[in-house]
DNA sequence: GTCTATAGGATGATAGAC
DNA sequence: GTCTATCATCCTATAGAC
């Protein structure tokens, strides 16, 4: 865990211009922004310039460093994958658990729940077929992952169905935000104690609250 | 978003009104027309515009009848759901068939292909959670979806969750238009046979093909 | 590396005729 | 019930200074 995390970029006042960054710094912090825009209003929905607020820089600027949205999304959309490939292949390496692969894999999924709009991220970008440049980039995401997850991990072609299905109800769930309303309706609770056996306390812990993507 | 729209006009011949219908048939037409553009484009991304052509009105016309946008994917969202619903529990109705609740009920999930746009439709809603009116309804119609499962047919927690997260993985396999690239990757074939182990033909008879919405 | 100002294009909604 | 014309708004991208 070496990145910059969402708090310490919100963490400059308001009024005061941030320190000159290097290029590479910049980026990661206006991809990181980006995730959570496009996260939480999508590609169409989310503008440069609410990501630009996010990252605390002028929206011209990113524009500038990233060309275009379009460059913009892609760039966020392979960050978003890059760092959930890397998350689980950290947890298919040997370590002394007991637990299985599939597991550490699943935990792996859910702590990725704290990088805010990753998972919605991923999701808006399965249901951008229709754009010429996003949509084959989003299918060839995708289709990496069921790569890793047969190649890599070996898991047998009906494991890895079933887990990329609980996976994709896992982040329609978390997309809902029906987190927000867990203790309000019994039916709600029932369906997440359903979805998340025993890890509903650290779920509810780890997904960033509040209507702002920031 | 970019695809130039297809002169759909050459459908009727050009200068030839549509006949004059009532409030409800237009209302109809222009819902399913909703569905199929809000499915390719999402709520943001799709237009008035786009869905009066597919719909061969005005588009004052689309915001005459239903007041606006919002309104608009509204009424197209609940439309796609009561589709959804009725067919559900058509297939729960007894029949002469030997086949279980679930087996019924996932067949008619899959017929639901047929109606182009519709998973998507639902699939963007729930991503929609930061929109105020929009938001809210998506979480209720999806709450609804797990009330029938529990509730109407039966399913203990455990069937109705995996359940759900199958049909979670076919509608975003669906929207991300894979269904198009059969054939062409081993991979992807070997994703689709671990999906629809037994109706693959069917499912890929049944879905809509084209990148325009209509 | 970063900003301000702004051009230029799209789109939702309204006015009003037939 | 349905259309044409049009306004007002918003947003991406460019120009150019510091």
């Amino acid at each position: 865990m070496s990145s910059p995390s969402v708090d310490e970029v919100a963490a400059t006042p308001a009024g005061t211009p941030g320190r000159r960054l290097s290029s590479d710094e910049r980026r990661e912090q206006i991809l990181l922004a980006a995730i959570a825009v496009f996260g939480a209003r999508g590609y169409v929905g989310a503008t440069t310039d609410e990501v630009a607020r996010a990252a605390e820089v002028s929206q011209p600027y990113v524009v500038r460093l990233f060309g275009t949205k379009e460059n913009l999304f892609l760039a966020a959309m392979d960050d978003a994958l890059a760092r959930m490939m890397k998350s689980f292949r950290a947890a298919l390496a040997p370590d002394t658990s007991e637990q299985p692969a599939t597991k550490r894999i699943g935990n792996a999924y859910i702590e990725l729940l704290s990088i805010r709009g990753l998972h919605q991220t991923l999701a808006h970008s399965y249901l951008l077929v229709s754009h010429p440049v996003i949509g084959p980039a989003a299918r060839a995401g995708f289709t990496m992952v069921w790569s890793f997850f047969r190649e890599e991990a070996g898991l047998d072609t009906e494991t890895a169905r079933s887990f990329l299905a609980e996976g994709m109800l896992l982040s329609t769930m978390i997309g809902l935000r029906l987190v927000d309303d867990y203790g309000t309706e019994p039916e709600i609770d029932e369906l997440f104690h359903a979805c998340f056996p025993t890890e509903l306390p650290q779920v509810l812990e780890l997904v960033p609250r509040g209507d702002e993507p920031w």
